[in-house]
DNA sequence: CTGTTAGCGCTTTCAT
DNA sequence: ATGAAAGCGCTAACAG
């Protein structure tokens, strides 16, 4: 029989205020610590209303919070999931596209007891990564940039840690079975943009798309030339890259472009704040929009009016991507596995001045 | 002496494939998971270059990765922060000036072991967050919005958790000595504004705040009173609140207050959102801007530039400030207290055309 | 209704 | 240089 008093936890004691624990409740309330659990998970039909009411006293007399550690541990459930930003910026959450999804996502995992750890990393680094390293979740969500080899890539080493995983906004059957994907129909709201233009008379268009190839921009080019495709003696495309598709490189590289080749008369932005720079940029060098060219941005997120002309846009339903994706993804660490493999969210075509 | 074999973890098998432990690669490799552990830990001291060699490529075979549960509860430290953003919209990533702080923070933390746990709450809630429930982090950090009385009522809280608490842009000594803010200098980026509006000949001063009154914003209304102080009879100021600070609202309450009340000769808006809003507002309207009406901003990310003219504006080193945050938090989880308890970050004016 | 037992995966300590 | 034991806080299973 040992004395547990002589107990000499001194790793543990590293601690100044050790957070109380539910055998500290159990003993001030003079219960079993199971009592304790009992409460804490909402068993009341397994105790008398006067024990009930002793051990909540204790509980909030000693604001006990259950150490989820613990929990996860006896379980084999962490209740949290990881959501993967793959970026060479630093500013992971820059586009406002990244944030809708996020939020979300996070909101719907909330309510429903789970945490979401949030994560930006390089490509390059992502082998590096914390949630990739440790197993501290009980699933992925990743976003990715880059060429498709290096997605590729990247989706292949998330998939090796052999965890439920959602990835936004690309296409991902072949990884295992264990995967779903989410996106919305970019395809689908480039082809409409683009219809609409060559309705309007654009004959000779141009897409403006940042360097970085997100999976979305390659599947918005692959919309512009179906939309094209019955036409495609008629129509001109060429396209233009961007830089990192900021303020200034858009400008500059619009710039350069009309130097070397003219103008078009129609530009498909990547997004909306490319549409914003280029629009800025041709009114500065003398065009008007919509009347010399017409310009359409992509995705929505408030200051697609802030343009002068207000921007021709597709409205994202990023927020509720997030959302859905969540709540299958809850559904499948229920269930076992993924009801769908594949969803695809509807985009909202947005008129706008500048076209 | 109980057969191990016979045991019976029922609860154990609910998982379909249970993820590789140290056992297991001890197993493997034919050393014991002390030496697994050691060689996990980097102590390569500890061993031959066989043993180390062994475990490795056991480890790799079949992808080990460290359960956070099992090593969080022994050591008692979670290698997580969380991050709870208090905010009545769900959308509590749109505003720039907080993904730009979290990236910053996500990051540094991200290198340094530590992941990065994300909730976004409304105030009302907050005593149901998650974060706040459980203990399932090393400390807390606190974006707020809302009244005074609000926000005092979230930092009590939080900080009865009695973990290490870091407020972002609001004063907090008062909670307790386990806490650090860190602002940026509002005040002092707003009396720089006033004076520059001032100095151009503006007389009769508005500031357009959203309704929602976070913290910075009561801050740059004292920069601006405080830069007024010395001319307070020469010069007027009123405030006009423009609803959730969106296009729309403020547009329609910009045009509510000229109805009643005429325009004053400049505007400081809230943030660059509200001024660009307000400014092609009063474009539409017939305004000349900077000529009979000169508008400023706040912030500067990356759209401060959209419109046209461009904003006059004061850049927030909100990312610095994330990073910046982070370090301290983790100086404190290291040593035991916080090294400063109130840090206040430069802004830096950035002169464009509406002025 | 309440309590006891065992063990989730890990790392510190101590023994070999 | 390597291993055995103990226990972090929690909950399923079972015993009373």
């Amino acid at each position: 029989m040992t004395d547990r008093n002589a107990a000499k936890p001194s790793f543990a004691t590293k601690q100044r205020t050790r957070s109380p624990t539910l055998r500290e409740v159990a003993r001030r309330a003079r219960v079993s610590v199971m009592t304790v659990s009992n409460v804490v998970n909402g068993r009341h039909e397994l105790m008398t209303a006067e024990t009930r009411k002793r051990v909540e006293s204790a509980i909030s007399a000693v604001n006990y919070r259950r150490h989820e550690s613990g929990r996860s541990l006896r379980l084999s459930q962490r209740f949290a999931i990881a959501m993967l930003i793959v970026d060479p910026s630093p500013a992971f959450l820059a586009d406002p596209f990244i944030t809708n999804v996020v939020a979300g996502l996070g909101n719907f995992l909330g309510e429903r007891g789970y945490s979401l750890v949030l994560q930006g990393c390089s490509a390059e680094r992502l082998d590096q990564a914390l949630a990739i390293r440790n197993n501290g979740t009980d699933a992925h969500c990743l976003m990715l940039s880059g060429a498709p080899a290096v997605r590729r890539r990247c989706l292949d080493l998330v998939a090796r840690s052999a965890q439920p995983l959602l990835v936004f906004q690309e296409a991902a059957s072949d990884v295992g079975d264990d995967v779903c994907s989410i996106r919305q129909d970019d395809h689908g709201g480039a082809a409409q943009l683009t219809r609409h233009l060559i309705e309007r008379g654009a004959r000779d268009l141009a897409v403006l798309f940042p360097e970085l190839p997100w999976p979305a921009l390659e599947e918005r080019e692959r919309g512009v030339r179906s939309a094209i495709g019955p036409l495609g003696d008629q129509v001109n495309l060429v396209v233009i890259s961007c830089g990192t598709g900021d303020y200034t490189d858009t400008q500059a590289a619009l710039a350069q472009h009309a130097d070397r080749a003219g103008l078009p008369d129609a530009i498909l932005a990547g997004n909306d704040q490319i549409g914003i720079a280029a629009l800025k940029w041709l009114r500065a060098f003398g065009k008007r929009v919509p009347k010399d060219i017409r310009i359409t941005g992509f995705n929505a997120f408030e200051f697609w009016q802030f343009s002068d002309p207000i921007l021709t846009t597709v409205r994202s339903p990023a927020y509720e991507m997030g959302k859905i994706g969540g709540a299958e993804l809850l559904e499948r660490l229920e269930s076992g596995k993924f009801r769908q493999h594949e969803i695809v969210l509807p985009v909202t075509f947005q008129i706008g001045e500048s076209t």
